[in-house]
DNA sequence: TAAGTGCGTCGTT
DNA sequence: AACGACGCACTTA
């Protein structure tokens, strides 16, 4: 018998300039991101399960955006995103940052007040480390109060190279 | 100015 | 109970 839990999550490459991704869909829609990690064996999906069409639909709708978020552009459509495996408040944090827009950024501080947890600054940061879909939930465009850059699990260099296309200038 | 230390704060494990 | 993708005050060089 096959149930849905059986075969979600589905797992997808996505080829971009900067390398393939891997995008993850549960039942919901996009749950996951990952960055292309370097040399090693690609992850690949289950090939004894072929995506059903609704997941190729999302499949597209994340592939033109995280081209186009590469590109340091809006992206016109997103697919659903899945967001449940998060706490309410990791929930929260991730909603209000699907609300900064391309090419501006916030500090920690500000999403912390965003989300009616002044003093919660700190955690903040901890909900963005856990952030499942990163670039299309856009954790890199939070930012230290005084300006620098803050940190990045994928790098700094990753959080720089987004900022820098999407017209942001990093403080050094 | 730049770099390092200490502490408050709070969600998560 | 310990640990941060923070922020601020303060000390040193």
């Amino acid at each position: 018998m096959h149930t849905e839990s059986e075969i979600f999550p589905y797992t997808l490459p996505v080829p971009t300039p900067d390398g393939e991704f891997l995008a993850r869909y549960s039942p919901k829609g996009l749950c996951g991101l990952e960055f292309p990690t370097r040399p090693k064996a690609r992850k690949t999906s289950r090939a004894s399960a072929p995506p059903p069409r609704q997941v190729l639909g999302w499949h597209a709708a994340t592939t033109n955006a995280l081209r186009r978020a590469l590109a340091g552009r809006a992206p016109r459509r997103l697919p659903p995103l899945d967001l449940s495996r998060g706490t309410d408040f990791q929930q929260a944090v991730w909603r209000r940052l699907c609300q900064i827009p391309c090419g501006q950024t916030r500090s920690y501080t500000q999403l912390a007040q965003a989300v009616g947890r002044p003093k919660a600054l700190r955690a903040v940061g901890g909900a963005c480390g856990a952030n499942p879909i990163p670039v299309l939930v856009p954790c890199h465009r939070l930012l230290a109060a005084n300006g620098s850059l803050g940190g990045f699990s994928a790098g700094l260099d990753w959080k720089r190279a987004l900022l820098a296309r999407e017209g942001m200038a990093a403080r050094p």
